[in-house]
DNA sequence: AATACTGTTCGCGA
DNA sequence: CTCGCGAACAGTAT
């Protein structure tokens, strides 16, 4: 389900719902969504939370931290009360409140690590787009000879960006999904830099995503799939030149682009 | 009814 | 090393 802004969404919003408050009681339905210790995090307080790419960690007042990747159909949940959710794998009940993880297709997990081993975790994936810097993203060009909406969703390179939002920012940037990512030229990586801070600031304006299973954790949707470019466009006009917009695979994955603005 | 498709990532074999 | 593909799983759409 999500990308970074999905991911930075949900975050916002449990900052203001679950920040210093106990973990009292974990529940968990599904074996493998949780995995490590839960008793080394009962009873311990959230100090904050953290985010790089689509990987959210909460901070315990000890030495653990809990890390939390939804994959493709995880929702994390917050409500005063138990909700009896369809597809529900943990409950942590809260001192006030409780956080679910739903998770339709259980790829999502959550992961319980020492603190230290946090950054070894981190350092997996490759620089958040909010902190990828012009400088850093040239870098990361120099030899890759992916095509370049698979470069975009390399989580080793910029971490962030999944299916829909690189089709959103190829758009934007006037570039053809196929295109080799070595053989792009110069205005072409600037003119795509600033489309990846455009289109994912857009999109966390709207609060991410909802065309399908996506949910912020007061249960409702965010709103950027009325904004989509061409994502989930397929035979419909381009908002540019009018003419009708593709659907091709890439990698197995839909790709929606302009075959004329995109070339 | 059968097949395609879905917001992700990992591991395997070429 | 990089790549393409199947798997992990369960649902909806055609």
């Amino acid at each position: 389900m999500p990308e970074l802004p999905e991911v930075e969404t949900i975050k916002k919003y449990l900052e203001k719902l679950i920040l210093n408050k106990k973990i009292v009681v974990i529940e968990v339905f599904n074996k493998n969504s949780l995995r490590g210790e839960k008793k080394l995090i009962l009873g311990k307080k959230i100090k904050s939370l953290k985010r790089k790419g689509k990987l959210l960690v909460i901070e315990l007042n000890n030495d653990y931290s809990i890390i939390i990747h939804l994959k493709m159909s995880g929702q994390l949940i917050y409500s005063n009360k138990r909700e009896n959710l369809k597809y529900l794998r943990i409950v942590f009940k809260l001192n006030k409140g409780y956080l679910f993880l739903n998770d339709l297709r259980k790829f999502a997990w959550i992961k319980i690590i020492k603190k230290d081993e946090l950054k070894k975790e981190m350092d997996k994936i490759g620089v958040d787009i909010f902190d990828l810097s012009f400088k850093k993203f040239q870098k990361l060009f120099k030899k890759s000879k992916q095509n370049i909406k698979s470069f975009l969703m390399n989580q080793k390179k910029i971490s962030g960006i999944g299916n829909i939002y690189a089709s959103e920012i190829l758009f934007l940037a006037k570039i053809n999904p196929l295109k080799k990512t070595n053989d792009l030229k110069d205005s072409e990586i600037k003119k795509l830099f600033f489309a990846i801070k455009k289109i994912i600031k857009k999109a966390i304006k709207y609060e991410g995503s909802s065309s399908r299973l996506y949910l912020k954790p007061n249960q409702q949707k965010g709103s950027y799939q009325e904004h989509f470019l061409v994502y989930q466009r397929e035979n419909e006009n381009c908002y540019q030149c009018q003419s009708k917009i593709k659907r091709i695979k890439i990698n197995n994955r839909s790709t929606f682009y302009c075959p004329n603005c995109q070339k």
